[in-house]
DNA sequence: CTTGACCATGAAGCCACTTCAGGCTGTTCG
DNA sequence: CGAACAGCCTGAAGTGGCTTCATGGTCAAG
């Protein structure tokens, strides 16, 4: 098969099915005559993999480890269950992080209820306020 | 003042208020003799402005809007409402994709309880099934 | 034999910075 | 006066995970 449909099967752009390859992440595909990229099932196994990796928030670095525990012919998968709870803290320190922000940002927005000038804007006065700027020094 | 003391004051890398004045977020400053950036009050409070922004998680593009319309002279103050909402609706929307994938995490986690031969784990069977991949047909 | 779909490459763009290389400025100490 | 050292300067390149662009080759249908 070749990377039109590839891209098809998976659902991932041609662009970044050949950013996977040159970054390593796909092996070399074979070429047709007509220096064509010829794709097997395995491609298209490699690549879900990675989609799925990267829907749950791993970065290429550390999908390229997950395939290597993955293709290792022995060992212990301690570096994946570390790999899953730093991810995990990271998860929960970042909905942390978002949550004081959704608080923020509802305060923020109702200091202005409805749209009024812009010198008397309860949002722009806060802005300025929380920078520090005291209007009547500028 | 100059550069450094600014960035002291702040907070903010020396190399990121240089950007920023690329960036035409920081007004140009004067310079010395020596061709050294000199800074006023004004700049202080204008980096702690777009540093409060940023902690509110506004691109830069959004800062510039904001400014624009803290400088404004007169005008309705209607896209900065805007704006605040349609951050608030992603932030919401964010939190919720992170939602789901605390449960994902979570449960993937669950089928390696104890480190244990990558052959036999848990994780790595849910990741390549989950992929789409039947072990029997490597 | 031309149209049009499909594919190729390399370079550049995106965001918000950070890092690096190589060189000037300015103060202080001997 | 000279050396050491902190501080500043510029322009270019790197980060991640792609996307977009410019330009040109390949191949089947009509
Ligand atoms: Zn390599
Ligand atoms: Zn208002
Ligand atoms: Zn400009
Ligand atoms: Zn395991």
């Amino acid at each position: 098969m070749q990377i039109g449909e590839l891209a098809r099967s998976t659902g991932v752009k041609i662009e970044t099915i050949r950013y996977y390859e040159r970054e390593h992440l796909l092996p070399v595909p074979q070429r047709t005559d007509g220096n064509y990229r010829l794709y097997t099932p395995r491609h298209v196994e490699q690549l879900r993999f990675i989609r799925y990796c990267r829907s749950l928030d791993m970065s290429l670095e550390e999908v390229r480890l997950l395939i290597e525990a993955r293709d290792a012919l022995a060992g212990s998968c301690r570096t994946v269950n570390a790999l899953l709870d730093e991810k995990m803290a990271e998860v929960d320190a970042r909905v942390d992080e978002l949550r004081q922000l959704q608080d923020q940002l509802r305060q923020l927005r109702g200091l202005c209820q409805q749209p009024d000038e812009v010198k008397t804007c309860g949002i722009l006065m806060e802005l300025n306020r929380s920078a520090g700027i005291d209007k009547a020094q500028i």
